[in-house]
RNA sequence: GCGGGUGUAGCUCAGGUGGUUAGAGCACCAGUUUGUGGCACUGGGGGCCGUGGGUUCAAGUCCCAUCACUCGCCCCA
């Protein structure tokens, strides 16, 4: 039994579930083209150092959750646990900074080895967008109402809250991490045992500390507010006033940071409290120094991503597709002709349901199952004088149609 | 990685203190009806009771381990 489970934390995606996260996926990308970003797809597995090098030595995504292995030549590969890594790859690779300003969406599977909950796999999907080569505030507030867009259009957008929060440019940033890590050095004794490990890692994080020991400390920390320089504040300040242009509420939340250095200014969540403890359902920011990081040329950055299986959770269901015409015939010749029947229909953009075996009650009942609105009856009568019986599934009403005129008929339905 | 909960049919669940061939509803298949669906009735298939070990005359039931899922922490989408 054990070896016919799938791989823990990996999930079969069963015909309803596919659908729905297909529906997910595509209302993001067809929203995309309306911002002018187009879909482009990077490899689910890249060399271990295009993540290591990007994500940093010290993250938790790089230290503990990456499937690394070494392939047959002994190159050391990962697959890839985020999108963003892959993107900038491959914007390096392409010289992609001749199209510039670059604006792409993507949708796959990522993995991580993390213990798996509800809405945290270990392979799932994101949707994601990115915008290089623009470091006007401009970016930041497009991107911000292209993610809200498909939260909308998902119809999630009542139990949905944006936290915003600046992480200053770099001068700003460093500014306010030596003091950061100043004042909890002096409070060393009281900070909890994980708050520890993250002074010297992470020390923005201890903000966002469960712990209620580090939450006094922090209540008593000092602001970012006050090491903002003035173009980091004026950053900002464009920022909301951005969103306030487009109709987009937001939270201040102070305590949103990212963990890596290329991260900068603008820093977003979209969160819901009906998920629990995976509550991010979109996150993004502006990462002006991953290129150069990389090894790139010097370019800016703003992008998000979300998890499909986070927003498939809230949205359900997909919405009922095409209403397929059923086919019931009697019959060996009557079977026949069906079969050439139903695949004219198709080739003319209509869904058939034509089933394999059974009398006319078992095709009836399946014709009821496949959500059908019509049903062609063919039977011994019929075949003779060239006309089929075209019933109304829903309203019972049936009529007499011409076989050489039910296309059209069907067509006007 | 840390702490807690759960695991019986495809799904939702019953199976007091261990005791014959493990049950129900839904779903599936077939029939009642060799030409009319949603309803009803009848019958049928389908369970290594998550897995492995132990205790016992006897284990779905008790003990241990393991795996998976799940809640919180961590981290994040």
């Amino acid at each position: 039994m054990a070896s016919l489970q799938p791989v823990r934390g990996t999930h079969d995606l069963l015909p309803e579930q596919n659908r729905l996260q297909d529906y997910i996926a595509n209302t993001a990308r067809e929203i995309g083209e309306l911002y002018g970003y187009h879909r482009m797809t990077t490899p689910i597995f890249e060399f271990t150092e295009v993540f290591a090098r990007t994500l940093g030595d010290t993250s938790d995504v790089v230290t503990k959750e990456m499937y690394t292995f070494e392939d047959r030549g002994g190159e050391q590969v990962t697959l890839r646990p985020e999108g963003t890594a892959g993107i900038a790859r491959a914007y390096i690779s392409n010289g992609m900074q001749q199209m510039s300003p670059v604006k792409v969406s993507y949708y796959g599977p990522m993995f991580r080895y993390e213990r798996p909950q509800k809405g945290r796999q270990r392979q799932f999907h994101q949707i994601g967008a990115e915008l290089l080569g623009v470091e006007q505030v401009a970016g930041d507030i497009e991107m911000i109402g292209y993610g809200a867009h498909i939260l909308k259009a998902l119809g999630l957008w009542d139990s949905i809250t944006l936290e915003l929060n600046t992480l200053g440019d770099p001068e700003s940033r460093a500014a306010y991490r030596d003091v950061l890590v100043d004042y909890f050095k002096g409070h060393f004794d009281k900070l909890s045992e994980d708050s520890r490990a993250r002074l010297e890692k992470n020390p923005l994080r201890i903000l966002d500390s469960k712990d209620e020991g580090d939450r006094e400390l922090v209540a008593n920390a000092p602001l970012f507010a006050e090491y903002l320089n003035a173009h980091s504040q004026e950053f900002f300040k464009g920022l909301t006033e951005g969103l306030g242009d487009i109709g987009i509420n937001y939270e201040l939340n102070p305590r949103l940071v990212r963990g890596l250095d290329y991260y900068c200014h603008t820093c977003f969540e979209f969160t819901t409290n009906t998920l629990g403890a995976q509550g991010t359902v979109m996150a993004g920011g502006r990462y002006d120094g991953l290129i150069s990081t990389m090894g790139g040329p010097q370019t800016a950055g703003v992008g998000w991503a979300a998890g499909v299986e986070r927003l498939a959770l809230m949205v359900g269901e997909a919405p009922a597709g095409a209403r397929p015409v059923a086919l019931i015939p009697m019959g060996d010749a009557a079977e026949a002709k069906c079969r050439t029947l139903a695949q004219t229909l198709r080739e003319g953009g209509v869904a058939v349901e034509l089933g394999y075996s059974g009398n006319m009650k078992k095709r009836m009942k399946r014709a009821d199952k496949a959500n059908a609105k019509l049903a062609v009856i063919l039977g011994y009568d019929e075949l003779a004088n060239g006309v089929a019986q075209l019933r109304d599934l829903d309203s019972g009403e049936q009529q007499e149609v011409a076989l050489d005129q039910l296309a059209d008929v069907i067509g006007k339905k």
